[in-house]
DNA sequence: ATCTTTGTTCGTAAATTTACGAATTAAATG
DNA sequence: CATTTAATTCGTAAATTTACGAACAAAGAT
């Protein structure tokens, strides 16, 4: 994604969170975290109808993007939003919406 | 993308508009449109190093995704954003962020 | 030692996205 | 009527995304 130097690094980060954001699961989870703050995959996979693998991969790339992060529970995984990431974010959507 | 009722109306919405938004290109798009309202498709095209074509597709899909839109102001285009969904993206990425 | 539980990873297929250059359109201009 | 201008649409290729089920992993329970 080589864009030269006019596009600023605040809007490349802004654009890889919204990509992040940019599916209804992702953002159903997003969602469900910033309300709660800590959930665990099964939380989410009984509420959605999609396969076990599919949300793992929308959590993965939540997590790759960042937002959130997991924490080893066993058996399970606890995903929690990831504050510092959540923020920058917050900052660049409030920037971006309110020039 | 169908996933039951579990996921809201607002939420697939929001994550529509996050869609459109998760490219850099487009991202710098809708920055320079909410900063002067309007421009050509041929000021960006001076910034930016892409193809014309390539321009024009996204452009395209901020348009399908009703973030902006074309007036014909011949032999050019003024690409303006559209108050309307503008507004309601705004308020959406506010509620979500806020929760 | 085997089974259960909770998720991930793998393999794969279909669809979408991104990008480019060439061809096209549509009106204004010479 | 041919040219010019500004931008779109077409054709196409490569990469990424989305989705599923099957196979796997890791620790606790039986």
């Amino acid at each position: 994604m080589e864009v030269g130097t006019v596009i600023t690094e605040q809007q490349q980060r802004a654009a890889r969170y919204a990509k992040a954001l940019g599916h209804p699961v992702r953002m159903y989870v997003m969602e469900l975290l910033s309300k709660q703050s800590c959930c665990y995959s099964g939380d989410i996979s009984d509420e959605l109808p999609i396969a076990k693998s599919t949300l793992s991969q929308h959590l993965k790339e939540l997590k790759d993007a960042g937002l959130i992060q997991g924490e080893i529970e066993l058996p399970r995984i606890k995903y929690c939003l990831n504050r510092e990431n959540w923020n920058e974010a917050k900052l660049l959507f409030k920037q971006f919406f309110s020039v």
